[in-house]
RNA sequence: GGCUGAGUGGCAGAGUGGUUAUGCAGCGGUUUGCAAAACCGUGUACCUCGGUUCAAUUCCGGGCUCAGCCUCCA
């Protein structure tokens, strides 16, 4: 039984998707105006896993993914790069592209853009201002009216006479209500616009992700995701224009993810603090990264530092040495009681940690096994691999793995040389010349080469 | 100020009303030419003060500290 921790209530509920054996996510993305950061890597990630072990547990999911491909960051920056919009948005759409594939993160089925869903984004603003939830400002501006929806706050756990209480909510004339959010803006000469009842310009924010949750799931769908920072005001705003505009029912759950932070404090473009996902890339793999971020729950606070990374990949090297000469096969089930914790685990609301904690036990059962081709080792190994597969972990072949070069050091040796000092060394010891022999190792150490010597010959990694 | 969430062993990080998380590091051992890897053994951890209870790190209340949201943010 699937429990979920809901934003909504507050609590694990058990999950009931709206129709048998089916789940609808719909999770929000990236504004493409930058590289991906490791905090928009655990969004990636985080929901990554959860739609994999939906679908591992039996479920037929559609898994929504948008891209915010117009709004006035990206205006702005196209202005400073002096270049389109497209030009800037396509560039960043590639790089995330390119980040989410290393990471292992499987496409989600759809990613519909902003400037892709105009049609369905004016009828949503039209049917609200029909309902008269939305009015037109004096500038042209579409706003939503808060005061209409009696359930706005209900997400965030705020009330709407505390908000206006709040000395930090800007006053816009425009606005009938300082809680009023814009759905349609009116250009100013030179900005990007489209066509509308109001005029040229262009949508909210809010209202992108409303029309094209709606138009690629339905107006009832069972999952919506974010980032915590989503939670208000978007995720509240998005309530509020979805239910008013279609008068049903909007999201079921609401999942939000926790923050990565930075010496205590959260990671965000704002605060400058942030690392991007390449950059890590230079000295660490992408699955040290998908460890990491796995390896804590997903509502809690993730702690980046170097020391967290160097831990993910001592836990993932232990976890693929284990692997290294063991066979796993396609015609051996998963051993079922180890099945069953696993699941167990991940359906409480997707504790990795712990499920993480049964593939060290995995591992131990395995480097116990002194036959690797035991059916008792076949068996560890198989069923170690297939939970490594619903984490998006453990794919690789283990030797590639452990003898990967991160990349950023030039002076890495190739695997021919590491052969030829290996070759050397094993002449050495035959001929009994031990200080010889640990002069070579100890040279390959300092170049960050680790050497085992085994029954069947010496075997190397890097460090 | 309002609202969330959190405070666990040297570090990271789960969890639980009474019984081993797990990983890294440390220590002792097995193994090894020596190592490495692996295995075995090894840790009086639960912010603070009250309360409930036969029993609380776990439930309730107060306090302290931290993070987040209330403005763009994954």
């Amino acid at each position: 039984m699937l429990k979920i921790y809901n934003s909504l209530s507050r609590q694990k509920e058990t999950f009931k998707p709206i129709e048998p054996g089916k789940v609808s996510m719909y999770v929000c993305g990236m504004t493409v105006y930058d590289l991906c950061h490791v905090g928009h890597a655990r969004v990636m990630v985080v929901f990554d896993m959860i739609a994999r072990h939906l679908r591992n547990i039996g479920f037929d999911v559609t898994y929504v993914r948008n891209i915010t491909d117009i709004d006035d960051k990206i205006i702005n920056r196209a202005n400073e790069n002096n270049e389109s919009i497209t030009e800037l948005t396509e560039r960043f759409i590639t790089a995330m592209n390119e980040d989410s594939n290393a990471l292992g993160v499987v496409p989600p089925d759809s990613e519909p853009k902003a400037t892709e869903h105009m049609d369905q984004i004016i009828d949503m603003i039209s049917a609200l201002i029909k309902k008269k939830h939305a009015y037109v400002g004096s500038n042209n501006d579409v706003y939503f009216d808060v005061s209409s929806f009696e359930n706005y706050g209900n997400l965030s756990g705020k009330n709407t006479e505390e908000l206006r209480a709040g000395e930090r909510v800007e006053v816009q004339n425009e606005k009938d209500d300082p809680l009023d959010f814009v759905l349609w803006k009116s250009a100013k000469p030179e900005e990007p616009s489209w066509p509308s009842p109001w005029g040229e310009g262009r949508p909210g924010w809010h209202i992108e992700c409303s029309a094209m949750s709606t138009h690629c799931l339905g107006n009832h769908f069972d999952i919506h995701g974010g980032g915590q920072d989503l939670q208000f005001p978007h995720h509240e705003n998005e309530i509020a224009q979805s239910v008013c505009s279609t008068g049903a029912e909007f999201a079921n759950v609401w999942i939000h993810n926790g923050f990565v932070r930075v010496d205590e404090e959260k990671m965000s473009k704002s605060l400058g603090n942030f690392f991007t996902v390449r950059e890590v890339l230079k000295d660490y793999q992408p699955e040290v990264i998908r460890f990491f971020i796995l390896s804590s729950h997903y509502r809690s606070p993730l702690n980046y530092s170097i020391d967290n990374l160097e831990e993910a990949k001592s836990a993932l090297t232990g976890l693929y040495t284990a692997l290294r000469d063991a066979h796993v096969s396609n015609d051996i089930e998963p051993k079922k009681d180890y099945v069953d914790q696993f699941n167990s685990f991940m359906n409480d609301d997707f504790n990795t940690p712990k499920t993480i904690s049964v593939l060290h036990e995995l591992a131990k059962e395995l480097n116990r096994c002194s036959d690797k081709s035991s059916k008792e080792a076949i068996e560890y190994a198989t069923t170690l691999k297939y939970f490594g597969s619903v984490l998006g972990l453990l794919q690789d072949e283990p030797q590639a793995f452990l003898q990967a070069k991160t990349g950023s050091d030039d002076n890495e040796l190739d695997e021919v040389a590491v052969q030829k000092f290996i070759d050397e060394r094993s002449e050495a010891k035959a001929a009994k010349d031990y200080a010889k022999a640990d002069e070579i190792r100890d040279h390959l150490v300092s170049l960050g080469i680790s050497l085992e010597d085994t029954p069947q010959g010496t075997i190397w990694r890097r460090n």
